[in-house]
Order: C-alpha cells, then structure tokens, then sequence
DNA sequence: ATCCGATACGTTATTTAGTAACACTGGCGA
DNA sequence: TCGCCAGTGTTACTAAATAACGTATCGGAT
C-alpha cells in the first residue's frame, strides 16, 4: 500500500512552497503528512478526527482549507468518485493525475501525461480532466 | 444544450426495460423525463424539487432510487465531479461513457469506447472508468 | 515603533448529498 | 386466497462542503 516515505514529499513541498512564496504553515504540513501516511484516500472528515486530539478542536473548514491549499500546489488530488484524498508524491506540474485505485485493498497508483482523449468534440477546449479507473490492483487480482 | 428530443429516449427506455424483466413505473419515467429535458447536469435534490409539486411530497430516497435504477440501465450517468446527473441517449450496453462538460453553458457530450489506457500499472484490472473532461464547448469559446 | 493590509486560522451555522431502516401496498404466482 | 416481493412512502440520520464573520499574526511602509 502506498506507504512510501512521505518525508521526501515533505521537502519537495517545502520548496514548492519557497519557489511560489506561500506558506506551508504547521496545520497544511500535518494535513499533507497525514494524507500521505494514510492507507488509501482518506476522508475529509476522517482526517478532520485524525487532527483533532492533537489540533485543539479543528473544524471543516480547516481542512478544507488545507486540502484546498495542497491540491493547488498539486500535492494532494481528489478523488472525486469516493469525496476522499491522496496523496502525491510525483511533484508534478499541474495537469491532473490520472488514478488506479484498488477497489479491493485501497491503494492509489498515480500516472500523469495525456491519455490523449482520441475523440473530442469538435471545438471543445479542455481544461481540467478527471480520470479515475476502479478494479484491481496486481497483488490482489492474483 | 443538450435538449434533444427525449421522447425517443423515452422509447429506447421502454423497450430496455422489457428485454431485461424491469418496470418503467411513472416515477422512474418522469425523473428520466426530467433528467433528458434540463439543461446541463442537474442535482438530485432540484430533480426532488422539480418532482415536488407533481408527486406529492417525493422525499431524498425516491429520487435517489430512480436515478440508481435509470443508471443501472445505462440511462442516466453521473458526473462524480459535480455531484449531478445526466441523461444518456445513446442507449449503449454497458462501457462507461465519457463526459465532455462545458464550464459555461452547462452542455454536456458523450463519447463511448475505450478512450484506453496508455499507461495502466502492472497487472492492473480495470472494472469501471470515471473520464469527465471540463472546459468549453465549441460554442462557448469561439 | 506603529500602523496597515493581507493571509491564515477559529468559530458558528447552514446548506447540500446520500443512506439506513422500516412500514405499507398492490400485483402475481402457488 | 395466501404469501411473497418489488416498488414506494416515511422518518431519521450521517456525511460532505461551504458561507460568513471574527480574530490573530506577520511583513512592509511611514
């Protein structure tokens, strides 16, 4: 499960954020640390329990905030079909992730560059793409 | 705007219905009706609404069960980014569809068939797609 | 220094989405 | 005619997300 050091991800957004002038304040670090740590999307309001002994008594609105944050610095992506997070730790450059997420054990494996849609409307211009394929996953279709 | 006529859907509708042993019934009808007939992607509680004065008072439940249906039969997809619904005309067999959603006028075109995967992970099985591209239409961005 | 504006965070409340659980009904086959 | 069952009604609740506004903190300009 896609339990890869989030340490390395942990710098990358320190200079993300050093390269964009924003700021990785101590709640969007913890909230990246925790989406990253989790095993599989995570939920809004699951991360919300996670913070709270530890952040006083944080509300929606906090993590929205930070999640908000963190997937404009592509960090972190949504997983529209499950309202739940992961996790990025390709360090990208915008152009949204296409997900394979294990319907059986959780995990996320992420891929990025054009599944070049072959079939566009005549004069659409796409600007943001959501792809997320469901199934399973090599160890657990064997 | 996808105001096509509905009324051949409606047909294609019937004649599903029979081939696989389901029942059409009036409320399941009238959300297909209002589903083909709005303009762009349309959320379960205006269709509870729209449904509302015609149905006695229709609660959360039935809207949600008719769409599921609708869905099942391939008639009505759901945009997961938008948390709305639309109407399918196509009347395919299974395949998940691929959505082309206009940001500004609403408009929605569908594409099936195997946009496929350049890049799927080892071992990989995909059972189900969500592809939903947002951007401008034709119309909107000349 | 201190004032200012901007950014982030706290807090309350509300809206929007979706589902669980159970009761009722009407049709249809045994 | 009995009993099943799919469909619907109904109540209540959980989950997801945001609006609106108040407060704090930091850095730069005066």
């Amino acid at each position: 499960m896609s339990r890869s050091h989030s340490s390395e991800a942990l710098e990358a957004a320190e200079r993300l954020c050093q390269e964009r002038g924003e700021r990785l304040t101590p709640i969007r670090k913890r909230v990246l640390e925790l989406v990253l740590g989790w095993d599989g999307p995570v939920k809004a309001y699951d991360l919300l329990e996670a913070l709270n002994p530890e952040a006083g008594t944080a509300k929606p609105p906090t993590v929205y905030r930070a999640l908000d944050f963190l997937m404009g610095l592509g960090l972190v992506h949504k997983v529209e079909a499950l309202n739940a997070f992961v996790g990025c730790t390709h360090s990208h450059d915008e152009g949204g992730a296409e997900l394979y997420i294990c319907n059986n054990c959780g995990s996320v494996r992420e891929r990025h560059g054009a599944a070049v849609p072959h079939n566009t409307p005549e004069g659409f211009k796409i600007e943001r793409s959501v792809i997320e394929h469901f199934g399973h996953c090599g160890n657990c279709n064997s």
